[in-house]
DNA sequence: TTAAAAATCACCCAAAAGGATGACAAGTAT
DNA sequence: ATACTTGTCATCCTTTTGGGTGATTTTTAA
């Protein structure tokens, strides 16, 4: 709101200027049509003075009220970005024959799930999610769910934190 | 490469357009000058048209040559850096209280290491490694060594497996 | 259609992990 | 000097995990 106030006091300003500068131009040319009268053959004198000061009342009118010209200037920012998009390993997976559903099982283990919790999730018994973990360890040469996650992340089975 | 050679090419044309039009006032001077000698009381609307036209001539030279105002857009450019070297977030670990001790059979854990073989690893008993998991938990807010390691990894305690 | 693979579930048993609590020594900060 | 933290260890008990084995049902592929 402040802001637009002092461009409307810009522009009454502008506006005055512009009128003073008219008024003394037409006591000039007054003054000048006097001197003419005398040193006829001087005109050509005051009509390049006209011409100069009419350039630049041109010039500053336009500088003034012309719209201005914007150059967009396009700068890249780098901005570091340390995680990739996973890209599942599935040569890995096909090498070692891991089911879906037991690498289903074992993202859910690596997102800190227990053997329950996965079967709840998956609608399964526990047995069920024991069996799959179990021929989980053995295909990726494990002894445990820890390791077990751990190498599947080296192997590009599961994507890795952060 | 295109677009500089194109530029070039319209500031020649302002120039020569400018030219053209100064050479058309100047035979305009000197027709105005003979009729003027003539028609001496007409020469108020001369000198009018003379200023209207530097006027005019200074607006669109001021057009030309205004400098255009520079609008700075950023880009955002993504770097993917597929591996940066581990920094430990030393804030976390002081804000969780989370001990040296317990730090190192945290990142034992992470390799997938039994609490035996860990105790194996730092001289101390079984007990003493589960006292210490157990404190990890805690601090941690979790309920399993795999939600531990997995939580650690998000607040860079731990190094990323890759 | 038939054999192989995948998915499901069960049972038993052992090992590992986790929870709760207490204790004690060594180092540290107020 | 003393309270606090850290590291160490223990005991008891429960839960979870893992190993081994077997069985049934789908699904898939030859």
């Amino acid at each position: 709101m402040k802001v637009l106030l002092t461009e409307k006091i810009k522009h009454y300003k502008e506006t005055i200027i512009y009128a003073i500068s008219m008024a003394i131009l037409l006591l000039l040319f007054r003054w000048l049509e006097f001197k003419l009268v005398i040193l006829q053959n001087q005109y050509d004198l005051y009509v390049g003075l006209t011409a100069v000061f009419f350039l630049l009342l041109g010039v500053w009118i336009a500088n003034k009220i012309i719209s201005p010209k914007i150059k967009t200037l396009v700068v890249e920012k780098e901005i570091i970005i340390y995680s990739t998009e996973f890209i599942l390993n599935e040569k890995e997976l096909a090498i070692r024959k891991i089911s879906k559903r037991e690498l289903e099982v074992l993202t859910h283990m690596a997102v800190g799930l227990s053997n329950q919790e996965i079967a709840d999730q998956l609608f399964v018994s526990l047995n069920t999610v024991k069996t799959h973990s179990a021929k989980l360890f053995e295909k990726l040469e494990v002894k445990r769910r820890t390791q077990a996650i751990e190498t599947a992340k080296k192997l590009q089975l599961l994507p890795t934190t952060l």
